[in-house]
DNA sequence: CTGTTAGCGCTTTCAG
DNA sequence: CTGAAAGCGCTAACAG
């Protein structure tokens, strides 16, 4: 037996020709039912495998089809990329997964190689990618699908998934509101994942909702050091003004964890003198004390949507996907103690 | 200009042969520095890129290699996967993530199908199935080569690279004893990742440093629900046993930040009255309260040896590489406070 | 319903 | 140092 078994030698195994066994393999119908038979009892014994290879190079089509993110690490991403390859191999399709970061001018280059030696069918970009222009160009000119993830602009460019970070903000400000929390501390992490329109959304919400926006105390996020040092700053901030906040909104689950370690530190109760709510639903965020209060991101849903939209034929109306952002509420938000209600 | 650019539009550009600008692109050294020259110019005007499928057929090679695993989430699998990616990359492969879980009968053909469709050059296999005898079968029929990562049995029969558990162990009960702690709660976590001998070493170096192994308490953790709560569970086993233990090995920073949280729940003080250490070193694991003392697994520098191991020319004598694992003393773990030194 | 012919883009002989 | 011919394993087009 050959080492390597190719449609020659299971077409002379079951007496047929090559292009039979190819029709047989390819579920192609215009096949009798005897010779499918025997086709496939010679694939079976034989262990015949078609060389994806020589497929590819004579149908012009890989099978394969990639996700750019910037990064690989990290939850969200990581999330992201095993949702996307569990729904592309449910579908016959190989995921690449590649890293794209904007530091130097080859970079694209170096990306457009990456993906023309490939042949890729279609691409998912993830955010912030999704509005970098240049890498929508590109993707134009290589003539590649795309599916966007939570874009920011250019809507109508491909299509696209989102989650509904609106309605997820004014979820949270009901819960908020609802608990009768009057003071606010907001962090806005523009360069954050997958949005920087957050903190405008929650603002937006809580002030329709009668928030005086005079209590409401707006941080940004300082990126140049480990997030967890830009964070305690930040909540150090938010501790010395005054009125002093009863709830923080943290952006993201990695920054409400040290936000609330500072709080504790300080000596504050969380959530009765501090609550903290964070965003994202990290598999850690039920695990720290006290347990966070968190919007989910539906990761896996929006991985799956996406390689849904960009394995399915284009239609051309771009379609856009929103999905909710449900609020977990746990243990990190209540109502303020009556104290800091009154405090100054 | 053709949609897609060939060998041969390369040649007529350049005035050569298809076979001269095959060696100038796989860097062949027998051309004439003109020649080159003229090729060169020729593959950048026009962005000519190498079919890699064509390329793959003819030298029935791949350049891809898999990495097989039993998760795709989750911090372990996601860290080693985004190195090994990286670590491909560099060395110009490309690199399939697949997951493997027995739960069926048919699950090795469904792997064997997909190895075998992408004509892999070598897989790396991530624990627990590092240890699969079957899997390894599969891998040794395929011809494929391998390298084990953190492999506990059947060691000389692939190259592996593991974490130096035993060391590792050795520091932090080195770190215990020397704090002043007596006695110990442990928790085994026999399907862990990556080692079911961690509980084993650390209590033979905590005894061999005179240890009285009565006071060693060892718990298993349940996985049938979710880790919080399991890891919950044992901790209250451990509070109620006499004398109670004041340092805890976790197995994992996913346990630990439970077990921490339970016994602030209790009232406890960490580390005064309980000292807590986990394993692994999450990214979390510096933003929770107490910030965790923990053993850091090298998992970047592990993915990235096992790929070299792979990728470099194979010895007849297995290698088998050992990395180090630092400890990470933060808050989590202190001396014992008096009071509880004497207790019972 | 089935077989033949041709060729995808590349690299390997083996000659010049 | 360079080129011509052959073919990797498969499928598209056309016959039959």
């Amino acid at each position: 037996m050959p080492d390597i078994i190719t449609l020659q030698h299971v077409a002379e195994a079951a007496g047929v020709s090559a292009k039979t066994v190819s029709r047989v393999v390819n579920g192609d119908r215009h096949v009798s039912a005897t010779t499918r038979n025997t086709v496939e009892r010679a694939v079976a014994r034989l262990g015949y495998r078609p060389n994806l290879a020589a497929r590819s190079l004579v149908t012009a089509r890989s099978y394969m089809v990639a996700i750019i993110s910037p990064h690989l690490r990290g939850y969200y991403y990581s999330e992201l990329h095993a949702a996307a390859l569990t729904a592309c191999k449910a579908q016959g399709y190989h995921l690449l997964i590649e890293e794209f970061t904007r530091s130097g001018k080859d970079d694209l280059m170096r990306l457009e190689e990456s993906l023309r030696q490939m042949r890729l069918e279609g691409v998912v970009l993830t955010p912030p990618l999704s509005d970098d222009t240049a890498l929508l160009d590109l993707i134009d000119r290589l003539g590649l699908r795309c599916v966007r993830i939570a874009p920011a602009t250019a809507l109508g460019r491909t299509d696209a998934v989102s989650a509904n970070q609106e309605q997820g903000m004014i979820e949270l400000a009901e819960h908020f509101v609802s608990e009768g929390h009057a003071t606010f501390g907001i962090i806005a992490s523009p360069s954050a994942v997958p949005s920087e329109y957050r903190h405008q959304f929650l603002t937006a919400a809580l002030v329709q909702r009668g928030v005086d926006p005079d209590r409401i105390f707006i941080e940004q996020l300082d990126w140049d050091g480990p997030i967890t040092r830009a964070a305690r700053a930040a909540a150090a901030r938010f501790l010395c003004a005054a009125p002093r906040p009863t709830a923080i909104f943290a952006a993201s689950d990695m920054v409400a964890v040290p936000i609330i370690q500072f709080a504790l530190e300080q000596g504050l109760r969380v959530p009765r003198d501090l609550s903290v709510a964070g965003c994202d639903d990290i598999d850690i965020a039920e695990a720290v004390w006290p347990p966070l209060t968190t919007l989910h991101q539906p990761i896996r849903e929006i991985a799956h949507e996406a390689i849904s939209l960009l394995l399915a034929p284009a239609s051309a109306a771009k379609r856009h996907l929103t999905l909710t952002m449900p609020l977990v509420v746990r243990a990190s938000t209540s109502a303020p103690s009556p104290d800091n209600v009154n405090s100054k």
